[in-house]
DNA sequence: GCAAAAGTGTTAATGGTACACCCATGG
DNA sequence: CCATGGGTGTACCATTAACACTTTTGC
């Protein structure tokens, strides 16, 4: 399966893979990180399997790792799909055909599986050079209103991770990792509204975001623009990853 | 595995079963449904396994029905729990010592399992005949603040689907199916309090409910109590069922 | 100087918090 | 008639929504 240190899928939990949806914003679009496969005009998820001694977790850590080279990503468990129906044997006997893996591996991909999605809010510049695997040909941003064609029901967990991603944010706040270091207000309402498919007030998104206490205002400003200089913020991450651990807009 | 039709292992889907955390509410308390095995002094989750030809969701319905004879309870999957340390042998050894599996099933029983957590809410005078399976001795309520000693990682499921279920109520009515068709005011309240784990004020509660539009107030009245006698409540299902779709409290 | 977008301010409506007061009931 | 808990009201405060006006910048 793997081309380095050969995993045996006598060692590999059968019958579990591993999705990520990695979530990155650029150009005010919010794009989802897509391998692209060998041989077979579709693309995947970058996602695998989880050996049997390994937590889940920390396998599709490892996963990330193997197939494009990234490493110490926070990722999310957000659900698992377990229907009996996303699962295609048309996709393996393609992966046989084009010798992507071999024959003795049919009966074992032919399986039933049922997969766990995680997601990650990754920055988008830092995933410039990433390696691939040798079942993958690219590795390359999507956005997310205009992907390609996709194997098995990877469209169907990137349209839940997104919904879980929005619901979150009624609770939590987003743009650590998905921002650069130092961003503009309309930057992170840019962020914000990409996210929500909506449009947000300017002035009250402000006000409120700054009532979070999870931005440190810099006495920088953007400059080489064509309108009044932005102010640069940072996130406090001291008091972001508090606010993540303990939740905004509690009601009760 | 089973008693009437028998599952045989070969249709199962490997490493894969399921737990179930059903609350209940009784007696100003929240309660959880559990099985006591034979044999062996300890409680567990109702669970099973899934058949490869089943969808997980759909496998776990099947679950209940044939461990504790409960129907068409909505379950709502809440986490993965995949770490290789919530694999436990000496319960698979006890549980052949005792001949409540057979020998050769040991090594089935062993492999390395990662289980889905589903939690529902049910009515709790509504399970009062349940009937058991051949590897469980009785089927009990028990009260989340005295649980007993139980398998694996059981009381962690249930400490994670408590704290989803404590989250959830920011953005989605609870009540249908906890309670009884008709309730007071203070009733509903006390069940919040008691997920929730805090004190609420009487008047605030009331109105904030009232707002919610998901109550029918009947002209009865529940007499027999030793002071002005609360009114009657009803959940207008509908609007309830609406409300978990759209959520509340969304705050962009 | 003008267009474009940032920064700041104001106001009304809403909803939450923290209370006080009265009402019905059984003992 | 009184203790208990239910029902209703109110005043204050914080937050939100919907706005107007001023400032800075490149061209």
């Amino acid at each position: 399966m793997k081309n380095k240190k050969s995993i045996k899928i006598e060692n590999i939990h059968p019958g579990l893979s591993v999705d990520c949806v990695l979530f990155g914003f650029d150009n005010n679009e919010l794009k989802i990180l897509l391998l692209k496969l060998k041989s077979i005009e579709k693309w995947a998820l970058p996602g695998g399997f989880v050996e049997k001694d390994k937590d889940v977790s920390e396998g599709t850590n490892s996963v990330l790792k193997e197939r494009i080279g990234l490493e110490n990503i926070f990722l999310k468990q957000f659900y698992l799909f377990g229907n009996v129906s996303r699962n295609e044997n048309s996709h393996t006997k393609l992966l046989i055909e084009h010798k992507i893996i071999s024959e003795d591996l049919r009966e074992w991909f032919q399986q039933r599986f049922v997969t766990v999605g995680y997601y990650a809010l990754v920055e988008y510049s830092k995933v410039k050079e990433t390696t691939v695997d040798f079942i993958s040909e690219s590795c390359e941003w999507h956005s997310i209103n205009e992907l390609p064609e996709m194997i098995l029901d990877h469209k169907k967990i990137i349209l839940k991770a997104h919904q879980t991603l929005k619901k979150e944010l009624n609770s939590e706040p987003i743009g650590l990792n998905l921002l650069p270091k130092q961003f503009t207000m309309p930057e992170l309402q840019a962020l914000y509204e990409t996210v929500l498919e909506k449009k947000l007030d300017r002035r009250n998104f402000s006000r409120k975001m700054l009532n979070y206490r999870i931005l440190i205002a810099t006495n920088q400003r953007r400059a080489g623009v064509r309108h009044k200089a932005p102010k640069l913020y940072e996130f406090d991450e001291i008091k972001y990853n508090q606010a993540i651990l303990d939740g905004f807009n509690s009601v009760w």
